[in-house]
DNA sequence: CTGAATAAATGACCATGGTCAATTATAATA
DNA sequence: TATTATAATTGACCATGGTCATTTATTCAG
């Protein structure tokens, strides 16, 4: 039986979260220190702790929570009609992510938490793109413009398996001048989807 | 101008190396502690760090080596001539990387350092193993068992692209009950490879 | 309103990876 | 061999994430 926070729970973990994502916007994801979190929260470290298990819990909530952002606003807008409209469709979502390799892998770590704490943001979201995923590619093939021969989920997945390579090989020759992360996919994506 | 290291040098990381082989063989690759590690070995803690940069280069250059010793042994193999049978070959190596979540995780970090540093074994292997499966394409395709549309390098990183779909799905529902990750990749590379 | 019971917060303390000016060993040169 | 230059090593020290017994605030029953 898990009580409802009181108040003043609730009040220090907004205090907390506000001050991080500041502090994120002003210094980048890698560049967060828990003591200066709390520091600049005026509440004491145990306190951070017990808020979010460790400095990752908290990462995930914030980042979460922007990847879920993206999520819906691609949802929002009407389907694609092509595997190079999903790439384009993903390029918002793919730069934020290709921002810092931190992102990355935290979201990569988190996104099968088995998603059994019902409040894992990233859990959440990584289903919600699944499901959105297969909602394009139903009305897709529907449309006669994709292969019918495999089930949506399992293409679906598919596309997730390529969004994290195009996402890994970016980060491994950081040699700037490398294609963005979503034209990188059209190819597998194409490779994939169609015939 | 790097000189050639001195036998002493030499020395020390072999030291180095075989007592964190050693540990690791003992308690697994988490609990292995830089302290524990130097101790053993009877040298100062500078020392270690001067041979591998930080912990991760130590890591990498023992499971790289590891990695790289399966990759030979596919590679010694007669090449497969399904895409079952690549998994099948696959199967070994996937079972050492599921082992632990913190070596997928390495392995993914480390997997494109450049290979500007020569001795970055763990590169090496990747680019090694991306050539073997490129390999065994050209020669399926030529045999008619695979599709002909697409070249063997692309087809080739679609297979590391679902290798680590695969084992990070694994890592994400721990919960015992799923299947092998090679007989999981099954699917994918059946509907990747074939027409 | 009072006192017990529980939630929340505290901060001294620890664990562990990592740094670097100082020291010692080895090689090169006169 | 004596002198010097450079490679190799050292260990005190730091940075940062994380723990937990103790203290303070809140709630609720009587």
């Amino acid at each position: 039986m898990t009580r409802t926070p009181q108040k003043r729970r609730l009040e220090t973990r907004a205090k907390l979260l506000s001050v991080a994502e500041d502090l994120i916007d002003a210094n980048g994801v890698s560049a967060l220190r828990v003591e200066d979190v709390v520091a600049r929260a005026g509440v004491a470290k145990g306190t951070f702790f017990s808020h979010f298990g460790d400095k990752d819990g908290l990462l995930a909530v914030i980042l979460g929570t922007q990847v879920m952002r993206h999520i819906e606003d691609m949802d929002a807008a009407p389907a694609p009609n092509t595997p190079a409209e999903i790439a384009q469709r993903l390029s918002p979502l793919l730069d934020f992510i290709s921002q810092d390799r931190m992102i990355f892998d935290l979201l990569l770590r988190y996104s099968g938490t088995t998603g059994a704490e019902v409040d894992e943001v990233v859990t959440q979201g990584f289903l919600r793109q699944i499901s959105m995923f297969t909602g394009w590619i139903s009305q897709m093939q529907a449309a006669g413009t994709l292969r019918r021969d495999a089930n949506p989920e399992f293409l679906a997945e598919g596309i997730q398996a390529f969004l994290n390579h195009v996402l890994a090989t970016g980060f491994c020759m950081e040699h700037g001048d490398l294609p963005p992360p979503a034209e990188a996919l059209v190819p597998y994506l194409e490779q994939w989807l169609l015939t």
